[in-house]
Order: structure tokens, then C-alpha cells, then sequence
DNA sequence: TAGAAACATCGACAACGGTCGATGTGTTCC
DNA sequence: GGAACACATCGACCGTTGTCGATGTTTCTA
């Protein structure tokens, strides 16, 4: 694990080539549902729905770490964490503006998780 | 871990009083957000997912054990282990007939996630 | 009753994941 | 330059989870 993560990525968000097609209509390939997995996965955490929800109902749709930290009652690091796993699977997007950093949540990758379920 | 398992549940369905009321719309307390990461923790596997796509894809919606074995690649076991990780978090229902344990989904607990992502 | 078949449970193992303190990096301000 | 702040990364700990072989339980059949 070297220079892999932290980069930013142009869009594309999926792990796979296509995460969903047919959602559950029909028998799913294993790389499909292990794609699909990751994803589910990103959100399937008390901490990280809770950021989720944070996000949301912020002012402007973004928050930065440190307005984050207290309401969830992690440390830091920890919310620092779950940022990053969000993040890689594409459903926050992240901005710099001086110190502070601000995330933002991606409503189509929501909606992505909720047309398998639909 | 004694006589809790394998009992059927009437409907009630959730771990919690309600999943999720407002889904991600507002901050979302902490008990709240263990019930709803229980549920996805459920669906956020490979073996499952594909165990899900299959039993919807199967015929009447419902499937025995030996059907979704082979197509997953996995041991007897390990099938079994993914149908009580789905049947405890409401997805699935159990009905024995004769020999076989027929599975099928229930649409409305798939429903609930899409709601929270919707 | 004996045997076979379908499924669940058990026990063990390895891999993964959430958490935090300590530390590193970059920015702002004096 | 130096101090203070916001955030990321590292390293470690430990509970959780996916997997399977072996075994138990139930049911049908001969």
C-alpha cells in the first residue's frame, strides 16, 4: 500500500465496469456482487451512516472533520477513517479550502445502492 | 448462544423499534444507525448477494439449499452460514417441506434499504 | 430398523475491520 | 522563523467474519 489512495479521481467511482445492471432481477457473477459488496460495505457501519446523515443535513450539503468529530463521539483519527472509506467507494467527494477540509456526499452513488434494492 | 436462532419471527422484522424513519435526510442517533448498519452488514457480502439474485431469479421465488450450492462454488456450510446471516436480518424466510428448506426473499425488507438511499 | 439424503451446528483457522494514541504533513497567523 | 491548528497516516490491539471439514439432526425410503 503505497501512492494508491489518496488520489483524486476524475469520476468514473465504480470499482467494476458496471456496478449494478440488472440489480437483483437476475444471478449476479461473482465480480459483480463482489463490486457491489465493496460498496455496501462502505455503508454498512453505524459510524459511517451517521456521517452520512451528518453530511446531509449540514448547511450546504458539506461539513469539514472537525465540526464531525464531537456529534459522532470518535476520535479524530477514526473519523478520519471512515471519511476515507466513504471517499474511495465514491460516495464523498473531498475539498481543501485552506485548513479545513470539506466533504460532501454523491447523491448518485446513493442512488445507486437504492435501484439494486428498488 | 442457545435456543435464540433458529425460532421463527412473526414479522416484526427489525432490530431495532424503526429502521428508518427519515432514512439519511437528518442526523441519525446511534442506535438508529446500528440497526440500519445490522441490515446492511447482511447484504454487503458477495456469497450473499449472489444467494439473493439467485432466489429472486428462481423459480416461485424460492429455492432449497442444494440449488444454490453449486452456481455459488461454496461448501455446503458456508451456503448454509450466508441463509441464516440473510434469515436473521429479516431477508429471507424459511420454510421446511419434507427434506428440503425452501428460501425466498422478502421484498419488503429489500424495499426498506432502497428507501433509506432513495 | 437401517440407510441415505438434506440441512444445521460445531470448532478451528486466517483474514478483515474498527478503534485509538502517537506522529507526520500542510496551512495560517503572529 | 515559530507556534498553533486541521487533518492524514502509522502501528498496534482486539473483536468480528468468511470459510471449511467433521459431526449432529431430521426426514424419507427400502
Amino acid at each position: 500500500m503505497a501512492a494508491t489512495a489518496t488520489r483524486r479521481r476524475s469520476l468514473p467511482l465504480l470499482s467494476g465496469p458496471e456496478c449494478c445492471p440488472t440489480g437483483l432481477a437476475e444471478p449476479m457473477d461473482r465480480p459483480t456482487a463482489e463490486s457491489l459488496a465493496a460498496l455496501l460495505k462502505a455503508v454498512a457501519d453505524p459510524a459511517r451512516l451517521q456521517l452520512l446523515a451528518q453530511l446531509r443535513a449540514a448547511e450546504a450539503g458539506e461539513a469539514c472533520v472537525c465540526d464531525l468529530t464531537e456529534p459522532l463521539g470518535l476520535a479524530q483519527p477514526t473519523v478520519s477513517h471512515h471519511l476515507k472509506v466513504l471517499a474511495d467507494a465514491g460516495l464523498l467527494t473531498r475539498e481543501k479550502r485552506g485548513t479545513w477540509v470539506w466533504y460532501s456526499v454523491v447523491p448518485e452513488r446513493l442512488a445507486e445502492i437504492a435501484a439494486v434494492f428498488a
